[in-house]
DNA sequence: CGCGCAACCTGTCTGC
DNA sequence: TGCAGACAGGTTGCGC
């Protein structure tokens, strides 16, 4: 599933193909894809306008258009945003939005369980109002440091893993890094939040830097529908340590990996290296 | 405010 | 073998 990894290939990929490129149609082929406005709503922000950015903000995709907007695409679950030099692409039962451009080329927004969505963060008022109660730090900028999160840890008694998973606090983690971040840090996912110590604090920062770092480097985990703006897969799934891998050994103790739930999500962890003192 | 949980979707897996 | 139900998880919204 699209987190951060996979968002931020998806954004690369893009800002060096559409960058520059005027919007020259938007069909919507699914209305919830601009729901709740419409279609036409919607394509009457963006057609016609220039696209002078790609962006992102956690897992959110912006495009920041020449009126100032951003365009924002969230891709969920199993959405995927297809670039193609020329027509529409991908998986044609599941196309949701198709996105012409004045070079010819197309972006193709696909996505089989419909949650994603595309959408309009106006330029006015105040755009940072809209982001301040969704979306958090951003973890692979400086301004994430051991006492920031330090102080987004504190005085929560909820599962650790619960935290990492809130949007508005580090933007961008998901089930996979979240599960992994943790694993590498030696950090049970149930431990109470507030309860972490410096020390863990400080590995788990660490953890969640540098497993995020991998995994763009990797260019994300294709897991179940996750491919990237060409089509391609990303290798980050044949390096991950715990996520998916109930019933394996660990692969630094050797015990076997467990599979429970925690904050409603499926996670995996290592009874042995992450234990819940 | 913090936290838990249902709802939104649909393809695939699991168990009987 | 077939089918019902569980499961997958990012985000929103509601209730306590």
């Amino acid at each position: 599933m699209p987190e951060l990894p996979e968002v931020e290939t998806v954004r690369r990929q893009l800002a060096e193909r559409v960058t520059g490129r005027a919007i020259t149609g938007l069909e919507v082929r699914d209305e919830k894809f601009s729901s709740p406005a419409t279609p036409e709503e919607l394509a009457a922000e963006v057609v016609g306008r220039r696209i002078v950015a790609v962006g992102r903000r956690g897992k959110y995709l912006l495009m920041r258009l020449d009126s100032g907007d951003d365009f924002v695409v969230h891709l969920r679950m199993t959405g995927r945003l297809h670039w193609s030099a020329g027509g529409p692409a991908g998986d044609e039962r599941f196309v949701r939005a198709v996105i012409g451009l004045d070079d010819g080329g197309t972006l193709t927004f696909s996505d089989m369980r419909r949650f994603g969505r595309g959408w309009i963060v106006p330029a006015e008022p105040d755009p940072e109002a809209y982001w301040a109660g969704r979306v958090g730090v951003e973890p692979l900028d400086p301004g994430f440091t051991p006492v920031v999160l330090a102080g987004l840890l504190r005085g929560r008694r909820g599962p650790v893993k619960a935290v990492l998973l809130n949007q508005a606090l580090v933007a961008g983690l998901g089930n996979i890094y979240a599960d992994e971040a943790l694993f590498a840090a030696g950090v049970h996912p149930e431990r109470s939040a507030g309860d972490l110590d410096r020390h863990e604090v400080a590995r788990l920062h660490e953890a969640i830097v540098d497993r995020l770092k991998v995994a763009v480097e990797a260019g994300g985990s294709s897991i179940d529908s996750y491919r990237d703006s060409l089509g391609n897969y990303g290798s980050m799934q044949d390096r991950l340590r715990v996520h998916l891998h109930r019933g394996d050994p660990c692969p630094r103790c050797g015990d076997t990996v467990v599979k429970t739930r925690v904050a409603q999500r499926g996670t995996y962890w290592c009874p042995t290296c992450q234990v819940n003192r």
